[in-house]
DNA sequence: TCTGCATTGCTATTGCCAATAGCATTTCTT
DNA sequence: AAGAAATGCTATTGGCAATAGCAATGCAGA
């Protein structure tokens, strides 16, 4: 049976992602949480305060597909707003928020681990440059 | 502006093939074709006859999931069905069906010198072995 | 200062894709 | 022949992105 898409980079990025993601929210799903949750937790941690307008910029969700992620955290008291100004809203992490997202990283940094090792010793240095060039080409893709 | 994810394979893996896929589409509609309909005629073309669990097998994509994207290319006439057995049926590339894939097949291998050009030359060579790490482990997570 | 413009958060809807459960038919195995 | 597996399908659900539009608020230039 030929398979003249695994020599094909882009059909193999796809495919590595996804493969990647289900697992990450497979072993997420048993602390009750989804990647999208733990990735802006991860953003608030590091921002406290920010605007889910601008965590939908770093995130690439627009400001419509990031009310229902608010909410869903919102909803689970991980996260709490707090007024700026009369439009914006800072987000925080609660005493709960912290302690999840604890748990959360652990299960990322295991899954980064994972990651970094299934790749030959040598290779491993190019990952991120790798990576990030092709996250960049693709983002600047012309027309 | 922290931003803590970019720092992280896994992310980045994501927010690669995401913008990748996204831009591949793009590319695609024009010629009123989606990334899973090339990725399945490429597959039909490279193995005639073959049946759609085969298919599915290959692709990572379940039976029931099948359905809709085979119904869509036979609404199309791009592919068809040939009975192999009483519940197998060979899926074929019509007349139709081959032309289109010239054009997608250009779009695709456009999209796929792009993405090898995007990164430095000394990377080249170890951009698939690395998709090809990423993805087996992911594919093999133990749990 | 006021007027026009941009921003923020939101609703509502749509589309794509994956996952699950279940079904009828056909084939394979023993 | 009988039980197990395979094939194609229906129906439904959930996650996530995209678009259009809205009200309230903030901002900047005339």
């Amino acid at each position: 049976m030929l398979d003249p898409l695994s020599s094909l980079p882009g059909y193999v990025l796809s495919r590595a992602a996804a493969a990647s993601l289900a697992e990450l929210n497979k072993r997420l799903g048993k602390i009750g949480l989804r990647h999208s949750d733990v990735s802006l937790l991860i953003l608030v941690k590091a921002n406290p305060g920010l605007t889910q307008s601008d965590a939908g910029k770093l995130l690439d969700i627009q400001r419509a597909n990031m009310v229902p992620l608010v909410s869903r955290l919102l909803d689970q008291s991980l996260i709490s707003k707090e007024p700026v100004d009369g439009r914006s809203q800072g987000l925080l992490l609660t005493a709960k928020g912290k302690k999840l997202l604890r748990a959360a990283q652990a299960v990322i940094d295991d899954h980064e681990v994972r990651l970094q090792q299934s790749i030959p010793e040598h290779l491993r240095p190019h990952l991120l440059p790798i990576l990030h060039a092709l996250w960049d080409s693709s983002r600047t893709g012309s027309d």
